[in-house]
DNA sequence: TCCTACGATGGACGGAATCCAAGTCAAGAA
DNA sequence: TTCTTGACTTGGATTCCGTCCATCGTAGGA
């Protein structure tokens, strides 16, 4: 994630403290926090950051595909920083918990040209669903 | 749709004239409507019905395995009676049109063991994105 | 160092969905 | 048929997410 800074600013980004701040935050694997989140966390180190800045820096770091909004279901969108590895999400049923996974052969290629009904489709998003451990034993 | 009705009746629902409406809205193929679509569609017959009515019987419908739950993405979620046909969802990223499409295989038996971490894993959901035919060439 | 356009702020706003207390009524009982 | 009751409906308030906007601040080039 430290290089996620140079390709930004190498982009033309300002690089201000901010968006500093919201880049370390995303930084890791497995990471989906919700807009409200990454604003906690952020204003842990930056106590004046606002929520708008967080949604500004957030859809701007999405535009740029650096980021891959996940909108799990009904409630708050989370944001994914590991896009630049194509993956596909798992949720527990029970408690919402979220892994990244990869499943077998392209998901796109599984939709036959007779079912694409003239689209230019370029996106496949595969979403699993069951119960996590702690939540069959719970 | 009609034996819908019926096999709510059997499983103890009261059968109440809003119910019934909403019911008999969401009845079709490739029907992908909002909350305040189906509302304004049951309005038309029904003028006092009300949204938390018909929030409550989506709800319901949605539970017990009736309805199907779409978050397109962002905005408002859609409601697909097409529920006892399996089927994935193609979406315009353009002007978010919705199609139900029918890949080939089981998504489900692309996810091998390892990468399921405990999970009971009981459903796939896909969805496909692309422009349809009409914002492809406008 | 200065300038200025880009970015940050926070409060107002809007849409979607839920909650709640009060009123209504479907359907079983008598 | 009428009565009774608890499930259902109502609509307005409320919450939750997210966006907008006028104003202020500042990163980074000149």
């Amino acid at each position: 994630m430290n290089d996620l800074l140079e390709r930004l600013r190498g982009r033309g980004w300002r690089l201000t403290s901010q968006r500093r701040v919201v880049a370390e935050v995303l930084d890791g694997e497995h990471v989906h926090l919700t807009a409200d989140e990454v604003h906690a966390r952020a204003a842990e180190r930056l106590p004046e950051i606002s929520r708008a800045t967080v949604y500004n820096t957030l859809g701007e770091l999405v535009t740029l595909g650096e980021v891959i909004e996940v909108s799990t279901d009904g409630r708050a969108k989370r944001y994914d920083p590991n896009a630049h590895h194509p993956h596909q999400h798992l949720i527990c049923t029970g408690c919402g918990a979220i892994r990244d996974v990869h499943p077998r052969g392209n998901p796109l290629a599984d939709l036959p040209a007779e079912q694409r009904f003239g689209f230019a489709v370029s996106q496949a998003e595969v979403t699993y669903r069951g119960l996590c451990p702690d939540c069959c034993t719970g």
